[in-house]
DNA sequence: GTTCGTTGCCTTTTT
DNA sequence: GGCAACGAAC
């Protein structure tokens, strides 16, 4: 017998908030009207600093306090970190408990998505993730093996390469235009590259691979080419808030616009003069004309920056205000001013410089600011060597986002590309890396081997073996790698528990245990002179790796975390609360705030760079000149500006440098030269 | 086929 | 000044 039941939505008295939270007394009114905005459309455009964090977590706590569930919330950011902050922050102010609120970054997301449906596309669930590094690995023997001009010098080397197709697949615009338009020089190899990007792309499919582009791009495809699927995460995100969406590219703009569906239930929050990104795609006119694909969205501006100094703020305001293409806002200060002028210094070279900032900082930790509270920010990693040295040989503790993540390193990936072989049979990066460790076997004897390990039973049927040894035993080895050999399958063996008819994985943290102790210590030993430290590193990832039970889960996690957003050390830097003072780059640094700001190397040529000048493209410009607001808007009680007049590694022959066409967009009264030893 | 030493090249930003 | 690609010897 069927009976009918239905379950009620429990209604809330619209007076009264399940949270308890008085949303008028904490928020500013502009604040309030962007977080108490109606269901449908809304663009809400915060300016620096403006609280816009808290203006989306509060939307958050909001719809939830209507009665919206946490499943139903789709919550996209830019960084690990920016959606970890907001979830705690929300976990914070409401009651309930919101596990089942989808949050991450839109590759996070595309993942989570990929990983159910992957078959539908041609791949397996189990799909490996590729960064920078395995995509070179990979696209490496495609273009030794292509014909014709490739051995000549100006051909493209492989990270250009890449970033050509990421370009294409990010804009979704054609490769041939993508060529055309932005690689004038390179279109003579126009054929070439067209058949490398082909093999590429098969390639990947082959080894059950995707690289970051393929998160978005495969999810896109997915929603777009099966109704039911994207019918079912339409139902499921019935409210969608984006953050940072000045820096969304074509395909994450339109997989927000499937999500959304009909429900049109969508709150993007950005700020147009913070777009920095276009080099990965980034299309500022997905902020700047939204209201064309959403007709009916409000429009919320907040103004008011709690963060600045005045002096600070009406500096970073002229500073923008040179740039043509942005949305009108006038940004004010809350704060009081009169602390200080920001300041203005030419050094003689990069040591001077090094030496300024280092002193500066002495003397400001002296009178009483903490470490933590400091940060030196640049345009380009390298530019932060001499002040690396200085602070070292100052004793000045800091700690350095650096271009290497956590998980690039070498040592790391090592570790992981026998979980990832295990993990996916396909996977013939992983596979070749593990081959190339052995002494005696080089890319030929690796390749010899992945071909036969392709035609055995085993590693031709995508089931998960019972036994690796069995099959890659039997393989021909040079003789100098027979012994290793043997011990790399045992090892193997160990990571896969044998079940049923196939076999069953390992904890991700015993596999790593088993790696360590199999191969990878005497390996480590052998080959690497700081063997302690990477010893170390390891360990750290093991410990990192108990917080998992599903290997698939670990190694996704691996690939999408970077470094700053919370690698396994985290933890014991949490501990020692962040300790030092901080060196990034400005990208990095995107939404993070310090008492004091240093911001270095600010001559023509440097910053900004000396490629968009020379490309002479107005619009590289403009978004240069962003990156310096964005650089700008990070202090909140003192900023120093900093240029060195002569650079003598320069290797452009320039040794003379004028200093930044950023400082002549704002009158001199703003701040405050300082003159260095007579200078 | 592998490894090691030399030359010559080029330096942005990241999920 | 670091790394990749290339060429010469094991």
């Amino acid at each position: 017998m069927e009976r009918e039941y239905q379950i009620k939505k429990r209604v809330t008295d619209p007076g009264e908030s399940r949270s308890g939270i008085d949303y008028k007394a904490e928020l500013n009114e502009q604040q309030y009207a962007a977080v108490s905005s109606d269901p449908g459309a809304s663009l809400v455009i915060a300016g620096a600093g403006s609280g816009k964090t808290r203006a989306l977590t509060y939307r958050v706590a909001y719809l939830l306090d209507q009665g919206v569930e946490a499943r139903n919330i789709l919550l996209l950011t830019f960084t690990n970190k920016a959606s970890k902050e907001m979830i705690e922050r929300v976990t914070e102010l409401v009651p309930g408990d919101i596990s089942d609120l989808w949050g991450g970054t839109f590759h996070s997301i595309g993942n989570r998505i990929l990983r159910r449906h992957a078959d539908e596309l041609g791949f397996n669930r189990s799909f490996s993730i590729l960064d920078r590094d395995d995509q070179k690995a990979l696209l490496k023997p495609i273009v030794k093996n292509a014909a014709a001009d490739v051995k000549n010098k100006r051909f493209p080397k492989p990270d250009l390469l890449l970033s050509i197709f990421s370009l294409v697949l990010n804009t979704q615009e054609s490769l041939e235009d993508v060529l055309h338009y932005r690689y004038e020089y390179l279109q003579e190899w126009e054929h070439e590259i067209k058949k490398i990007y082909e093999t590429y792309i098969r390639k990947k499919k082959e080894t059950n691979s995707m690289d970051f582009d393929d998160l978005l791009v495969l999810t896109l495809e997915l929603l777009k080419k099966d109704e039911d699927i994207l019918e079912l995460y339409q139902r499921k995100f019935k409210y969608v808030l984006v953050d940072e969406y000045q820096d969304t590219n074509m395909v994450q703009c339109e997989i927000v616009d499937l999500l959304v569906g009909k429900s049109k239930n969508l709150m993007v929050v950005g700020d147009d003069a913070q777009s920095i990104y276009s080099w990965r795609g980034a299309d500022m006119e997905n902020i700047l004309h939204f209201h064309m694909r959403y007709p009916s969205a409000e429009t919320y501006k907040i103004e008011t920056n709690y963060r600045s100094q005045p002096e600070i703020l009406e500096l970073s305001n002229a500073a923008i205000a040179a740039n043509t293409e942005q949305i009108e806002k006038k940004l004010t200060a809350s704060r009081k001013g009169g602390e200080m002028v920001p300041a203005l210094l030419a050094l003689a070279d990069p040591r001077a410089q090094a030496d300024f900032v280092a002193q500066r900082v002495q003397e400001l930790v002296d009178g009483g600011i903490e470490e933590e509270e400091i940060a030196v920010l640049y345009r380009a990693h390298y530019q932060s060597m001499e002040i690396q040295m200085e602070f070292t040989s100052r004793l000045i503790p800091f700690q350095i986002t650096s271009g290497l993540r956590f998980f690039e390193q070498a040592h790391v990936k090592d570790v992981s590309s026998y979980i990832r072989f295990v993990v996916n049979g396909r996977d013939e990066i992983s596979f070749k890396r593990m081959a190339l460790m052995l002494p005696g076997v080089g890319d030929a004897s690796a390749d010899k081997l992945w071909r036969s390990w392709l035609k055995s039973d085993v590693g031709s049927s995508d089931k998960v073996p019972q036994s690796f040894s069995a099959t890659l035993l039997d393989l021909k080895v040079p003789a100098k790698a027979k012994s290793h050999w043997e011990q790399m399958c045992y090892t193997l063996d160990e990571l896969v528990i044998s079940g049923g008819d196939e076999g069953v994985f390992a904890a991700p943290a015993d596999m790593i245990y088993s790696i360590i102790e199999g191969v990878y210590e005497d390996y480590m030993q052998s080959a690497f002179d700081n063997y302690e430290n990477r010893k170390q590193d390891i360990g750290q990832l093991q410990t990192y790796a108990t917080q998992y039970t599903d290997v698939m889960e670990f190694l996704a996690q691996l690939s999408l975390m970077s470094n700053v957003d919370g690698d396994p050390s985290q933890k014991k830097q949490k501990k020692e609360e962040q300790k030092g003072v901080t060196l990034s780059s400005i990208h990095q640094a995107k939404g993070l705030e310090w008492k004091v700001v240093f911001i270095v190397w600010l001559a023509d040529g440097m910053f900004p760079n000396g490629k968009i000048l020379e490309s002479e493209d107005n619009k590289m410009l403009e978004e240069e000149r962003r990156l310096f607001y964005v650089a700008l808007t990070r202090a909140k009680d003192q900023l120093y500006l900093s240029y060195p007049m002569m650079n003598p590694r320069s290797y452009s022959g320039e040794v003379f440098q004028n200093p930044s066409r950023f400082l002549d967009d704002f009158p001199a009264e703003l701040v405050d030269e300082w003159k260095v030893n007579g200078w």
